[in-house]
This record gives C-alpha cells, sequence and structure tokens, in this order.
DNA sequence: AAATATATTAAAATTATTCTAAACTATTGA
DNA sequence: TCAATAGTTTAGAATAATTTTAATATATTT
C-alpha cells in the first residue's frame, strides 16, 4: 500500500513523468498486498472498475512496457494469444494451465537450481526462465 | 533422409490422409540432417524454394499444427510476435536471442536436471521447458 | 508564463492466426 | 472400377492483439 505521493517520487526517479494515467496504474498494479499476473485486458477492465475516468488502450500499452523497462514489471514467456505480465518482479518460475489460462508462481525455492552448463561465445545470459505446463484433472 | 514412401506410410499411420501437400512438407521439414526451428512464415518460403506448386497458407498452419498433435513438431515456447517449431522433439530446451531472433538449442545434458518440488493439487505436469535470455555483445 | 519536451488519445494500420464454405482428393466398399 | 463419403485444400474474409499516427493535452524547464 501507498499513497499517489510515493508513486510520483517512484516514477520521477525513474524518469517517468508521473501523470494522472500512469498514477492510476500504479495505484491499480502495485496497491495490492499480493503480487499477481495480468493480461492488458485485465489491467483495462481493473481500470475501469471504479472509475469514471478511462485511460486508453495504447497509453495502457505504452505505461505497461514503460514499467516493464524500469523492471517494475515482469513479462511472463508464453505462448498464448495474449502477453502476461507479473507484478513480482523477483527471480520465480510458473506453472501454466492451458485449459483455464491460469498462471501460478513456482517459486525459486520450489525449484532445484538451474545450471546451465552449455555457454555461446559473445553471448550473455540474461535470465533464466522455467515454464510448467500443466493439465487439469477434470 | 527418407523417401516420400516413407512420408505416405508415417502419415497413414497416424491417420492423416498422405495429401501432396503434407508429403511436400515432410520433405521440407525431415529432410533435413539436422534438426532445426521455423516460424510458419519461414517454412512458406522454405516450400516456395524450388517449388512451382504453391500450398496454401491455412495448409501450411493446418498441416503444422496436425504434425505437432502428432508429435512430429514441438511447440517452442517464446514471446515472440511468431510462433516458432522445433523439427527436434526430443526433450531439451533453448537460448532465445531477442535481438537477432535466434534460436539455439540446449541439450538436456546441457541444463541440471530439473525437479519441481511443489506440486498442484488436481494438476499432472505436462512439460517443463526451460528458455534462456540472451544478449549478444555486438 | 512562454517555450519545450513528453504523454495521451481515438482511430487507423499492421500482422499472425483462425474461420468459412466451396472445390477437390483420398479412401471405402459395392 | 466407380460412386459415395469423409477428410483436405484453398482463397479470401474475419478476428484480435498490438503498434502506429498525428493531433491535442499536459508536465517540465527557462
Amino acid at each position: 500500500m501507498a499513497s499517489s505521493i510515493e508513486y510520483i517520487e517512484k516514477l520521477r526517479k525513474s524518469g517517468l513523468r508521473p501523470t494522472k494515467q500512469r498514477i492510476r496504474i500504479c495505484e491499480v498494479l502495485f496497491n495490492a498486498n499480493k503480487t499477481f499476473h495480468f493480461t492488458i485486458n485485465d489491467l483495462v477492465k481493473m481500470i475501469e472498475i471504479n472509475t469514471n475516468q478511462k485511460i486508453s488502450l495504447a497509453t495502457v500499452y505504452n505505461t505497461v512496457h514503460a514499467f516493464e523497462k524500469k523492471g517494475y514489471l515482469k513479462e511472463i514467456v508464453i505462448n498464448s494469444s495474449q502477453t502476461y505480465f507479473d507484478t513480482n518482479t523477483s527471480d520465480h518460475h510458473h506453472f501454466f494451465d492451458e485449459k483455464q489460462k491460469e498462471l501460478i508462481d513456482l517459486e525459486n525455492e520450489d525449484v532445484h537450481p538451474i545450471k546451465i552448463k552449455k555457454s555461446l561465445p559473445g553471448k550473455r545470459i540474461k535470465s533464466v526462465e522455467v515454464l510448467v505446463r500443466v493439465d487439469s484433472d477434470y
């Protein structure tokens, strides 16, 4: 839980102008007491709830991408028609249930450490992500 | 290297009618002496090279998906505007260089075995995939 | 407060993929 | 062998996520 003043600071510090829209999106994303996963579509719906002021879709895309670049959000690697984002920016992995389109965190301590033995000349590892696809029984 | 007669057999065995188009696509995909990664777009280009007979885009999509269902191809999980497929259907992982849009195999023996300690009630693990994102120096 | 730099917006454009329904081809079995 | 049928291919239309455009609005700097 943070106040909009804190978001204004946070935005300014990272070189993003604290606009009405960005502050609103910060509130929606970072006021929750748990981290969560969302699609752009989910976020638009969350913004619409209890708001009279609309934010244009282009702005939502711009802002989410700006936040991702600044490290406030993580993009989750899934082959799906929609891109998922995560407000949990810590190093962790995911379960994905294709049927229910449900994403579940897999904390780093839930996975034995991953060591990559192969190295590629001229290339630096940026991230190592594990996706565990699951089927639901029902 | 296999002849079209072998592909006809293979297709029939898996309940797919051996059509001109499917046999052609088998040749393009499975005659190579190394496995490789491709997008639908790549495949269309490969088909066009040394062919007078065109295959419609819808058929290419249909066939690739049919082959994937039968286990002759693997879909690779990447967030990219295009979906990648792999003719290497063994259990393995990938490096992905976003800049160069380059995919590189990471054999299972190149990764320490991945053990998932968390289990989800009512869900069965279908696959565990690792994607290592890399940056090129240049 | 004016000048500037940056953001927002609605609408159009783009692009991968899927759908449609008509024409075609492989298979079956008489 | 040949007609019936079931499955396949096709071009083009439809869909849907995302990006672009360029005009308007807002934040920052001087």
